[in-house]
DNA sequence: GCTGTGATTATGTCTATACATATTCACCCG
DNA sequence: CGGGTGAATATGTATAGACATAATCACAGC
């Protein structure tokens, strides 16, 4: 694009776009070989770092792939890795202009020599807390939390009242974490989670469990439950900046040709 | 001075690391002010443009945010970005010793100016081609998959037979894609989806819709619907350089606490 | 013909320097 | 006392050169 005759953008930038706009044309097909770094040098009239500058930010990108003695080539496009926005859960609700609520409906200490079900979850690590809550957005429940915390690595949660502040962003605010792992899936909402979410039992629900550990140590295993519908993840690979405006413009959603979902 | 250590890694990168560490860890606090360019010169003992390098990869990974004259700042989180998978679901069947297999159920072309759908998806751009197949595992239907695919982009794909291959790895080799957007949600399968999936409608799925851009021009729109229980996404956050082996072992399915699922 | 080895080459990293740019801070003037 | 202005400061960009590293190519020797 360039848009701005002048020279605004930074010449690092220039080259990256130049080429990166070369690979989206088709100009540059994958596993074509680009120029080196010294020919790009005297085409751009510029220092090799500058050139490096903008290659290496495409081949971050996974645009381009860098191979010593061989040189430069356009990256054939191969499994992805995107970015998953992971929002807390009030802001999300907060953010669609609807108030939330977190209401605790079960709260156990437990240990992990009785209880093999907490074992298998955090590993042998003692005192474990078992909470059981519901998320609420303009005072209806869309999902159902439960929750193991390992007590010896967050004590300080033992006497915590969470009416004013869900678990979850009371450990987020509290516990740093160096690693976290999520599972999604559907599952079909059992007697018991129906009960508590308002819907039958059967109902389609979206599973999320998260893992989440500090160093070797397991902090919390968390699975939420959402009713269909009413919660929706979203990962992106893309420019780097954010999402483009075009994106919410082409939010319509996409009518199943198979099923003429009349309702 | 530079002593240069046998470590593995460059400078800038075991400097990013360094500070990533004390980010995640929470030495340092979002709000706080890591030291200047000069001091971390001082202090690592190497030339600013290195710990610049390590800096500008931080505040472009979002975990630093850096103003002019004010400093450098840990970035407070808005929401945590996880890495997400996305494996050619080929390969994620190959992989667990089944044999895949993709059947084609229709094949339509069709033109945005009169398919207001297709327009709505991938706005206006003329011919498109609309693909609904199923993927199978063992034989097994597992996904139900709806496409819609720019043909003003890709016209090459239109004489193509996807009895080798399904139309995604089809695109994955052939059309580099500049952006993508993942919406992951569950549903109740509609009768006719029902029907091809083997289940009943109503039963849980989950709904994978996928949107691919080159620049501005939107490739192609997908929306992948699994039975419940047959595909799980996996998003990680983690110490860069792949998957810690523990997670593997973590791998045990956490009970429900509430709903004793009995079947 | 095959293999090993060394020269070649392109990228990767790092340094030292220079100037540009944006903000903040302090000071001075009205 | 308030507001404008210039100096100080931290980042942003760019350069030129140096050495490291890895992969390839060509050639010599078996």
């Amino acid at each position: 694009m360039t848009a701005k005759g002048f020279s605004a953008l930074p010449l690092h930038e220039r080259i990256r776009q130049d080429i990166e706009t070369r690979i989206i044309s088709g100009t540059l097909r994958p596993g074509d070989r680009i120029p080196s770094e010294l020919e790009l040098m005297a085409r751009y009239g510029c220092a090799r770092m500058t050139v490096n500058k903008a290659l290496s930010a495409l081949a971050t990108r996974g645009l381009l792939e860098r191979r010593k003695r061989a040189g430069t080539f356009v990256a054939r496009p191969r499994t992805v890795a995107m970015v998953l926005d992971v929002p807390d859960l009030g802001s999300a609700v907060t953010a669609r202009g609807q108030v939330y609520a977190f209401r605790l409906l079960d709260r156990q200490i437990s240990d992990t020599a009785r209880d093999r079900q907490a074992a298998a979850d955090l590993g042998d690590v003692g005192r474990v807390m078992r909470l059981t809550g519901l998320h609420l957005a303009d005072g209806v429940a869309f999902a159902l939390e439960e929750r193991l915390i390992n007590l010896a690595l967050v004590p300080a949660i033992e006497p915590v009242d969470f009416s004013t502040e869900p678990p979850g962003t009371w450990l987020l605010r509290h516990i740093p974490w160096t690693e976290a792992e999520n599972r999604i899936g559907a599952l079909a909402a059992s007697r018991a989670q129906a009960k508590v979410l308002g819907i039958s039992p059967g109902d389609a629900c979206l599973a999320i469990e998260r893992r989440t550990w500090r160093g070797a140590d397991s902090v919390t295993v968390v699975r939420q439950t959402f009713v269909a519908g009413s919660h929706e993840l979203v990962a992106r690979f893309g420019p780097a900046g954010g999402s483009p405006a075009r994106i919410s413009a082409a939010a319509a959603a996409m009518t199943s040709a198979i099923g003429t979902s009349s309702a």
